[in-house]
DNA sequence: CGCGCCAGGTAGCGCGCGCTAGTAAACTGC
DNA sequence: GCAGTTTACTAGCGCGCGCTACCTGGCGCG
């Protein structure tokens, strides 16, 4: 079923109207049948004949002008975190665009440029809605609904219930479970993370309490000793756990312990978070913390499309995705005597 | 300067009419001046009013209309491989994007997915252009033409240069510098990337060759034992250095060689390719191949707005992108008395 | 037989914008 | 003073499609 493309002589785009008077029906006719339009009676017999005639034409709707006529362009977009987890956020996208092409919408990526050179795209492009994965900041809802858009997701104007982090409480359990009780949160340095380390030394401190457990922060520049500089605190200070904002940290943090003398996970524990696929391979194969992010990205679909056509229908339940523990050779218990 | 969003009444979109309503003059003055059309005189006064009174209104010009008037979208497609280098691939997008934002072109970026569900973007959307960073493949091409792209960068009809994979030859170079005269190649078994680790594998042979080396070559699958089989072949084998497909192979290799007991560099060199941030942080931290990825996204993008503007302005010289060789702790010198 | 009804269509407007063809007035040149 | 040119605009078509309003002919029904 190979799409003949009729290359008539001067290769014009096939329009409806090419179909309408190739078959000596009316332009309305085969706009009706090709859009399924309700409350429109054709008969099955033209109704085949168009769209017969339209795939031997190589018919394809011009979007631009489908999306001028009818107000809306079917088209989403999704604005990553200009965070260095692109791997692990593949999935989600992918599970986004899937679920949006079901619904027959199709899904642009967007990173935030640090330049800001690039105009954004929500700019340049013409969007039933803006998704991002994170509550947008005030500013950027404001640049999006002065450029036009109406729908944005997560809505600003719900009060969203406070995303509580689940991963960092979970890595500050397993050191507990491990019997650590001097923790450390090694958070990033990277001033682009900053709103989401927050929220994760927030997370972090809170679990530390109820698991009744120290905790001390620091912040860890991939780019300078910073690193070294914390494992060497961290030792004077007797931590012996240490959960890190990402695989990144994680790693930097194993990497100079090591170069210390500092036995990981003898010495120190360290348990990453968003199990990079690099992060296993290394030695010692680091512990770390899986997010759903499948999950993720189809729940955030649906709760874009409920938003555009009228979420009447699908309340789209604000379950918090699932997490899960990976526990490899970078985390060890405190040995009994030593408790 | 903040857009005043003159909420009206119902919100509707202000539109080029409703500036020139609101001056007393006509829709196509108001076009010629914000589009400053050649071969068009326009008083300075009218000029300034216009635009004035479009930046009072708010006045965001609709771009599904200019697409289907122009016939142009000024949207180019940038398709990235399916390869897991986001972190070196966001230079070269961002490069790329700021080019092309800078001519007046809007990025839009896509990865294939593995699933195929949802439809390509360049079906839904309209193009003026299509870029990837290698070759397309003829089914790729026609599916797009069938679609209606009709410019593709690179060109399927100019015969490419084969891209000779500097990198790789580096790779090979070095290990040759240091003294290694047996060498493997460490390729990906990730079915995505056959196609570039066929080409890396011809290159290295070729430079292997060249620098009087013997080489082999073995898949490394990142999910199974795949990396430690093979370490412990080339022990048997004395090969002394491994060139990795990339920095996630090369990490694979380094740490099934510690597992396995293997000295990483002192009886096994290995040098990676892409330097991966996180590929530094380990222990040892990773001799590698870094790309000029941010000259290649300009490249790219020149490319690109020659081939829709018409080409004969900039020829976009075909420079072979900066390759450069990081120099760690993963590689060392073979001593000299066991040359 | 007259009427309403309904299946099965068609005519054509309007979406917002780019741009060609035209036009009226001002400004030359001689 | 008048033809020719230039300046400074305006009228309105056409891009391709969605969709409302309208039309027509056959059929059931009292």
């Amino acid at each position: 079923m190979d799409t003949q493309t009729d290359t008539g002589k001067a290769s014009r785009r096939v329009t409806a109207k090419d179909i309408a008077t190739s078959l000596g029906v009316s332009r309305a006719t085969v706009g009706f049948v090709l859009n399924n339009t309700a409350g429109q009676t054709i008969s099955e017999a033209t109704r085949r004949r168009v769209i017969a005639e339209a795939h031997r034409l190589g018919y394809r709707p011009h979007s631009a002008a489908r999306a001028l006529a009818s107000g809306r362009t079917n088209t989403v977009l999704l604005i990553l975190p200009d965070w260095p987890i692109d791997f692990s956020v593949r999935n989600n996208i992918e599970e986004a665009s899937n679920a949006l092409d079901d619904a027959g919408y199709t899904l642009l990526i967007t990173t935030p440029h640090d330049s800001g050179r690039a105009r954004p795209l929500w700019e340049t492009v013409d969007l039933d809605a803006v998704m991002g994965y994170l509550p947008f900041t005030p500013q950027a809802i404001e640049a999006m609904r002065a450029a036009g858009v109406t729908r944005i997701v997560p809505d600003p104007d719900t009060l969203a219930p406070p995303y509580d982090e689940p991963g960092t409480t979970m890595q500050v359990e397993h050191l507990a479970d491990l019997g650590h009780r001097a923790l450390a949160y090694a958070d990033t340095a990277d001033r682009r993370l900053t709103t989401l380390g927050q929220e994760r030394w927030a997370a972090a401190r809170l679990a530390a309490e109820t698991a009744g457990c120290r905790i001390e922060r620091a912040a860890i520049d991939l780019d300078n000793e910073s690193a070294t500089t914390a494992v060497l605190s961290w030792r004077a200070a007797s931590v012996t756990g240490v959960l890190a904002y990402n695989d990144d940290v994680a790693a930097a943090l194993v990497g100079a312990a090591l170069r210390a003398g500092i036995d990981i996970p003898g010495e120190l524990s360290v348990i990453g978070h968003d199990d990079a696929p690099i992060a296993r391979l290394f030695e010692p194969r680091l512990s770390t913390i899986r997010l759903d992010t499948a999950g993720l990205g189809r729940q955030l679909a649906a709760l874009t499309i409920a938003s555009i056509e009228g979420s009447d229908t699908a309340p789209a339940e604000q379950a918090t995705p699932t997490v899960q523990l990976i526990e490899r050779d970078s985390t060890r218990a405190i040995p009994a005597d030593k408790r």
